[in-house]
DNA sequence: ATAGTATATACGTATATAGTAATATACTTA
DNA sequence: TAAGTATATTACTATATACGTATATACTAT
Protein backbone atom coordinates (compact mmCIF):
# COMPACT_ATOMS: atom_id res chain seq x y z
CA UNK A 1 0.00 0.00 0.00
CA UNK A 2 1.08 3.40 -0.17
CA UNK A 3 2.21 6.60 2.06
CA UNK A 4 -0.38 8.77 0.15
CA UNK A 5 -3.67 6.28 1.14
CA UNK A 6 -2.05 5.34 4.82
CA UNK A 7 -1.87 9.12 5.38
CA UNK A 8 -5.46 9.30 4.00
CA UNK A 9 -6.97 7.28 6.27
CA UNK A 10 -5.36 8.80 9.24
CA UNK A 11 -6.45 12.39 8.28
CA UNK A 12 -9.45 11.46 7.28
CA UNK A 13 -9.80 9.61 11.06
CA UNK A 14 -8.13 12.94 12.56
CA UNK A 15 -10.87 15.17 13.42
CA UNK A 16 -13.60 14.74 16.83
CA UNK A 17 -16.80 14.59 14.31
CA UNK A 18 -15.24 11.73 12.61
CA UNK A 19 -14.16 9.70 14.97
CA UNK A 20 -17.43 10.11 16.83
CA UNK A 21 -18.95 8.71 13.60
CA UNK A 22 -17.19 5.84 13.03
CA UNK A 23 -17.99 4.98 16.86
CA UNK A 24 -21.82 5.22 16.76
CA UNK A 25 -21.75 3.35 13.03
CA UNK A 26 -19.73 0.43 14.21
CA UNK A 27 -21.93 -2.76 14.92
CA UNK A 28 -25.12 -1.14 12.70
CA UNK A 29 -26.45 0.82 9.68
CA UNK A 30 -27.74 4.53 10.50
CA UNK A 31 -29.05 7.32 8.21
CA UNK A 32 -27.83 10.22 7.98
CA UNK A 33 -30.61 12.27 9.79
CA UNK A 34 -30.18 9.71 12.78
CA UNK A 35 -26.46 10.89 12.86
CA UNK A 36 -27.06 14.08 13.13
CA UNK A 37 -29.40 13.57 15.46
CA UNK A 38 -27.41 11.52 18.06
CA UNK A 39 -24.63 13.74 17.74
CA UNK A 40 -26.28 16.94 17.62
CA UNK A 41 -24.45 18.20 14.26
CA UNK A 42 -26.10 19.76 11.21
CA UNK A 43 -27.20 17.95 8.33
CA UNK A 44 -24.62 19.39 5.77
CA UNK A 45 -22.12 18.95 8.23
CA UNK A 46 -22.74 15.09 8.61
CA UNK A 47 -23.09 14.47 4.95
CA UNK A 48 -19.98 16.10 4.04
CA UNK A 49 -18.04 14.43 7.27
CA UNK A 50 -19.75 11.01 5.47
CA UNK A 51 -18.72 11.97 2.03
CA UNK A 52 -15.28 12.19 2.75
CA UNK A 53 -15.51 8.65 4.74
CA UNK A 54 -17.17 7.66 1.73
CA UNK A 55 -14.39 8.32 -0.77
CA UNK A 56 -11.83 6.68 1.40
CA UNK A 57 -14.02 3.72 1.70
CA UNK A 58 -14.26 3.55 4.99
CA UNK A 59 -17.93 3.42 5.32
CA UNK A 60 -20.21 2.39 2.93
CA UNK A 61 -23.54 3.60 1.56
CA UNK A 62 -26.67 1.71 0.93
CA UNK A 63 -29.90 3.72 -0.67
CA UNK A 64 -33.45 2.87 0.46
CA UNK A 65 -35.81 4.90 -0.85
CA UNK A 66 -35.71 8.33 0.75
CA UNK A 67 -33.17 7.38 3.25
CA UNK A 68 -29.36 6.77 3.01
CA UNK A 69 -27.99 4.51 5.12
CA UNK A 70 -23.83 4.66 6.11
CA UNK A 71 -22.62 2.26 7.76
CA UNK A 72 -18.79 0.62 8.82
CA UNK A 73 -17.11 -0.71 5.69
CA UNK A 74 -16.15 -4.17 6.59
CA UNK A 75 -14.28 -5.63 3.47
CA UNK A 76 -11.17 -7.23 5.97
CA UNK A 77 -8.67 -6.64 2.83
CA UNK A 78 -8.72 -2.62 3.22
CA UNK A 79 -6.20 -1.36 5.37
CA UNK A 80 -8.76 1.04 6.00
CA UNK A 81 -10.71 -1.26 7.54
CA UNK A 82 -7.68 -2.20 9.96
CA UNK A 83 -7.85 1.57 11.53
CA UNK A 84 -11.58 1.70 11.99
CA UNK A 85 -11.17 -1.87 13.71
CA UNK A 86 -8.51 -0.27 15.93
CA UNK A 87 -10.46 2.75 16.73
CA UNK A 88 -13.54 1.41 17.80
CA UNK A 89 -11.69 -1.89 19.20
CA UNK A 90 -9.09 -0.15 21.81
CA UNK A 91 -11.05 3.21 22.80
CA UNK A 92 -13.94 2.51 24.03
CA UNK A 93 -13.71 4.36 26.95
CA UNK A 94 -12.91 7.66 25.30
CA UNK A 95 -15.85 9.45 27.60
CA UNK A 96 -17.33 11.44 24.06
CA UNK A 97 -18.16 8.04 22.87
CA UNK A 98 -20.25 6.59 25.89
CA UNK A 99 -22.33 9.76 25.62
CA UNK A 100 -22.86 9.14 22.40
CA UNK A 101 -23.69 5.63 22.42
CA UNK A 102 -26.07 6.80 25.61
CA UNK A 103 -27.90 9.54 23.24
CA UNK A 104 -28.51 6.82 20.54
CA UNK A 105 -29.78 3.90 23.21
CA UNK A 106 -32.45 6.93 24.41
CA UNK A 107 -33.05 7.50 20.74
CA UNK A 108 -32.49 11.10 20.93
CA UNK A 109 -30.13 14.06 20.83
CA UNK A 110 -27.57 13.98 23.63
CA UNK A 111 -28.08 16.59 26.84
CA UNK A 112 -24.71 17.16 27.64
CA UNK B 1 -9.17 9.70 27.64
CA UNK B 2 -10.41 12.33 25.88
CA UNK B 3 -11.83 12.68 22.29
CA UNK B 4 -9.46 15.21 21.97
CA UNK B 5 -6.24 13.45 22.67
CA UNK B 6 -7.43 10.44 20.38
CA UNK B 7 -8.15 13.33 17.40
CA UNK B 8 -4.71 14.94 18.14
CA UNK B 9 -2.65 12.07 17.86
CA UNK B 10 -4.29 11.02 14.69
CA UNK B 11 -3.92 14.06 13.20
CA UNK B 12 0.07 13.84 14.20
CA UNK B 13 0.15 10.57 12.04
CA UNK B 14 -1.76 11.99 9.35
CA UNK B 15 1.35 13.75 7.26
CA UNK B 16 3.88 11.77 4.95
CA UNK B 17 7.37 13.22 6.59
CA UNK B 18 5.65 12.39 10.46
CA UNK B 19 4.27 8.51 9.34
CA UNK B 20 7.93 8.32 8.03
CA UNK B 21 9.82 9.49 10.80
CA UNK B 22 7.68 7.13 12.90
CA UNK B 23 8.38 4.42 10.62
CA UNK B 24 12.72 4.92 10.87
CA UNK B 25 12.68 5.37 14.59
CA UNK B 26 10.97 1.77 15.29
CA UNK B 27 13.20 -0.31 17.40
CA UNK B 28 16.01 3.01 17.54
CA UNK B 29 17.00 6.25 18.72
CA UNK B 30 18.40 9.14 16.00
CA UNK B 31 19.37 12.12 16.38
CA UNK B 32 17.75 15.04 13.70
CA UNK B 33 20.66 15.12 11.55
CA UNK B 34 20.40 11.52 10.68
CA UNK B 35 16.58 11.92 10.38
CA UNK B 36 16.81 14.40 7.74
CA UNK B 37 19.61 12.47 5.98
CA UNK B 38 17.70 9.28 5.94
CA UNK B 39 14.53 11.21 4.68
CA UNK B 40 16.09 13.87 2.68
CA UNK B 41 14.50 16.38 4.62
CA UNK B 42 15.24 19.89 5.67
CA UNK B 43 16.69 20.16 8.75
CA UNK B 44 13.84 23.20 10.36
CA UNK B 45 11.16 20.57 8.64
CA UNK B 46 12.74 17.47 10.49
CA UNK B 47 12.75 19.83 13.62
CA UNK B 48 9.06 21.08 13.63
CA UNK B 49 8.29 17.78 13.18
CA UNK B 50 9.64 16.40 15.71
CA UNK B 51 8.47 18.75 17.66
CA UNK B 52 5.57 18.31 17.01
CA UNK B 53 5.53 14.48 17.90
CA UNK B 54 7.24 15.15 21.58
CA UNK B 55 4.34 17.72 22.22
CA UNK B 56 2.45 15.01 22.43
CA UNK B 57 5.08 12.59 24.04
CA UNK B 58 4.64 10.09 20.66
CA UNK B 59 8.42 10.54 20.47
CA UNK B 60 11.13 11.43 23.41
CA UNK B 61 14.15 13.05 23.19
CA UNK B 62 17.18 12.74 24.92
CA UNK B 63 20.21 15.36 24.80
CA UNK B 64 23.89 14.21 24.36
CA UNK B 65 26.05 17.10 24.26
CA UNK B 66 25.44 18.51 20.92
CA UNK B 67 23.19 16.00 19.68
CA UNK B 68 19.62 15.26 20.20
CA UNK B 69 18.40 11.73 20.12
CA UNK B 70 15.13 10.70 19.94
CA UNK B 71 13.07 7.51 19.76
CA UNK B 72 9.42 6.05 20.23
CA UNK B 73 8.05 6.92 23.20
CA UNK B 74 7.47 2.90 24.51
CA UNK B 75 5.10 3.98 27.61
CA UNK B 76 2.94 1.13 27.67
CA UNK B 77 0.27 2.85 29.12
CA UNK B 78 0.27 5.56 26.90
CA UNK B 79 -2.85 5.20 23.98
CA UNK B 80 -0.22 7.23 21.63
CA UNK B 81 2.21 3.92 22.17
CA UNK B 82 -0.73 1.92 20.68
CA UNK B 83 -0.83 3.55 17.63
CA UNK B 84 2.23 3.91 16.99
CA UNK B 85 2.81 0.19 17.73
CA UNK B 86 -0.78 0.05 15.53
CA UNK B 87 1.31 1.74 12.31
CA UNK B 88 4.48 -0.02 12.47
CA UNK B 89 3.40 -3.16 13.24
CA UNK B 90 0.41 -3.26 10.74
CA UNK B 91 1.91 -0.85 7.97
CA UNK B 92 5.37 -2.66 7.03
CA UNK B 93 4.26 -3.05 3.22
CA UNK B 94 4.31 0.53 2.91
CA UNK B 95 6.28 1.71 0.07
CA UNK B 96 8.09 4.30 0.98
CA UNK B 97 8.58 2.90 4.89
CA UNK B 98 11.24 -0.06 2.78
CA UNK B 99 12.97 2.47 0.67
CA UNK B 100 13.57 4.76 4.03
CA UNK B 101 14.85 1.72 5.47
CA UNK B 102 17.09 0.81 3.01
CA UNK B 103 18.45 4.29 3.02
CA UNK B 104 18.60 3.46 6.53
CA UNK B 105 20.96 0.90 6.19
CA UNK B 106 22.64 2.19 3.32
CA UNK B 107 23.63 5.45 5.84
CA UNK B 108 22.67 7.74 2.99
CA UNK B 109 20.22 9.90 1.47
CA UNK B 110 17.96 7.63 -0.20
CA UNK B 111 18.15 7.92 -3.74
CA UNK B 112 14.84 7.43 -5.59
C1' DA C 1 35.79 34.80 23.78
C1' DT C 2 35.43 33.03 19.01
C1' DA C 3 34.31 29.76 15.58
C1' DG C 4 31.95 25.71 14.23
C1' DT C 5 28.23 22.26 14.49
C1' DA C 6 23.57 20.71 15.86
C1' DT C 7 19.05 21.91 16.84
C1' DA C 8 15.06 25.03 17.49
C1' DT C 9 12.18 28.92 16.43
C1' DA C 10 10.00 32.94 13.84
C1' DC C 11 8.00 34.67 9.95
C1' DG C 12 5.71 34.89 5.52
C1' DT C 13 3.08 32.33 2.08
C1' DA C 14 0.23 28.88 0.23
C1' DT C 15 -3.02 25.30 0.84
C1' DA C 16 -6.43 22.51 3.26
C1' DT C 17 -10.47 22.13 5.71
C1' DA C 18 -14.30 22.77 9.31
C1' DG C 19 -18.42 25.34 9.90
C1' DT C 20 -22.66 27.81 8.36
C1' DA C 21 -26.26 29.30 5.20
C1' DA C 22 -28.30 28.77 1.02
C1' DT C 23 -29.40 25.97 -2.74
C1' DA C 24 -29.77 21.75 -5.41
C1' DT C 25 -30.95 16.97 -6.03
C1' DA C 26 -33.40 12.46 -5.05
C1' DC C 27 -37.21 10.25 -3.66
C1' DT C 28 -42.17 9.77 -1.84
C1' DT C 29 -46.88 10.82 -1.54
C1' DA C 30 -51.03 13.11 -2.57
C1' DT D 1 -48.29 17.67 -11.42
C1' DA D 2 -47.05 19.90 -6.64
C1' DA D 3 -45.54 19.55 -1.91
C1' DG D 4 -42.83 17.43 1.55
C1' DT D 5 -38.78 14.93 3.33
C1' DA D 6 -33.96 13.31 3.07
C1' DT D 7 -29.54 14.04 1.40
C1' DA D 8 -25.83 16.41 -1.21
C1' DT D 9 -23.45 20.36 -2.87
C1' DT D 10 -21.95 25.19 -3.25
C1' DA D 11 -20.16 29.55 -1.60
C1' DC D 12 -18.30 31.84 1.96
C1' DT D 13 -15.43 32.64 6.23
C1' DA D 14 -12.21 31.39 9.64
C1' DT D 15 -8.61 28.56 11.26
C1' DA D 16 -4.83 25.30 10.96
C1' DT D 17 -0.67 23.88 9.12
C1' DA D 18 3.20 22.54 5.80
C1' DC D 19 7.05 24.53 3.71
C1' DG D 20 11.16 27.59 2.89
C1' DT D 21 14.25 31.26 4.48
C1' DA D 22 16.32 33.44 7.97
C1' DT D 23 17.63 33.71 12.60
C1' DA D 24 18.31 32.14 17.34
C1' DT D 25 19.87 28.94 20.75
C1' DA D 26 22.77 25.05 22.75
C1' DC D 27 26.80 22.89 22.93
C1' DT D 28 31.90 21.82 21.71
C1' DA D 29 36.52 22.92 20.76
C1' DT D 30 40.22 26.04 20.19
Amino acid sequence: MSLKTLRQIFKACAEDTRLRILNILNGRELTVKEICLYLGISQPAASKHLSRLRLLRIVIDRREGNLVYYGLNLNPDLPQRKVVSFITSHFKNVKAFKKDNEAMYNGKKKKK
